[in-house]
DNA sequence: CATAAAATGTTATAATATAACATTTTATGA
DNA sequence: TCATAAAATGTTATATTATAACATTTTATG
């Protein structure tokens, strides 16, 4: 199976996490992790099942979803909520909010990284007394190449 | 059926809406917009075939979808993508953003308005060339009320 | 009022996600 | 080291969310 370098970094990185963590980083939890970082596009559930296939024979849709549980909650893939579907992460540490530029156009996600909500947000948000878990902000346009 | 200040208000605006742009306001989507008005929480789409199947005999998915499809076209409702469901909204006036505050406790939502994507996102896409249409913010947490 | 466009009705099915229970794998301590 | 429990996976079935396709009705317009 391809991987590319940022792949194999990822990996890397996610070894030492769940080693360092007590975490098992078992074989489908890779080999999904793996087709969703190769892609250059988010994927949905159902096109890494079909990826999946490719190395196993007949996986069937808990398999992915349970994979893609574990790489959720620890931050290692995030889900784009307006498409159904998910990218991986390499920010390189776990973050409680995650900002996604997404092509209209193309389809492509670039990951905006920040590490605190913007002001704006957080002043709204002490006024009403709302006590701020974990947030997602997605941003439909055109990206750079589909506007020239 | 039961109408509160609010959602009349909001029928009111919609219908002038309309009118001053020569568009539809049907009885089903005038039946759909009131019953996302009324509700506390967002609703699901099979929720408001419920409620609808109140007044109207055994109304099927279309009906509702193209309901919601119109009135999320026109900014009279937002999707809450992280729970597929739909709120009314009652900000006043058609913008290309909204953000909204989900208690992960009790399932209320706060639109929390701002006409304008924060300056840190504007930055980082401006830097990358990307052009922004829409987007959604949903921020998850604890309100208020669940804290206390 | 004839016509076309818009909206709705209706049937079927596609796409996304999870419940429930059986089996296998792994970590752990007696 | 092996009995055990916890974790993970396999498997079957089904729930939930959303749309395609085509028939019919309603509305605006000339």
């Amino acid at each position: 199976m391809k991987r590319s370098k940022e792949t194999k970094r990822l990996l890397e990185d996610v070894e030492f996490y769940c080693t360092a963590h007590g975490i098992r980083f078992t074989e489908p939890r890779r080999l999904v992790l793996t087709i969703i970082s190769e892609s250059k596009k988010p994927l949905g559930a159902y096109d890494i099942l079909d990826l999946f296939g490719k190395w196993s024979k007949n996986p069937k849709p808990p398999t992915i979803y349970r994979a893609i549980d574990f790489l959720q909650s620890h931050g290692f893939i995030h889900k784009i909520e307006s498409l159904n579907s998910f990218v991986s992460c390499h920010a390189g540490h776990t973050h409680k909010g995650s900002q996604f530029a997404v092509c209209d156009n193309c389809g492509t996600v670039e990951e905006v990284h920040l590490c605190d909500v913007p002001d704006s947000f957080q002043k709204q948000l002490k006024k009403s007394g709302f006590k701020l878990g974990h947030w997602n902000v997605e941003l439909h346009g055109q990206c750079h190449n589909c506007r020239s």
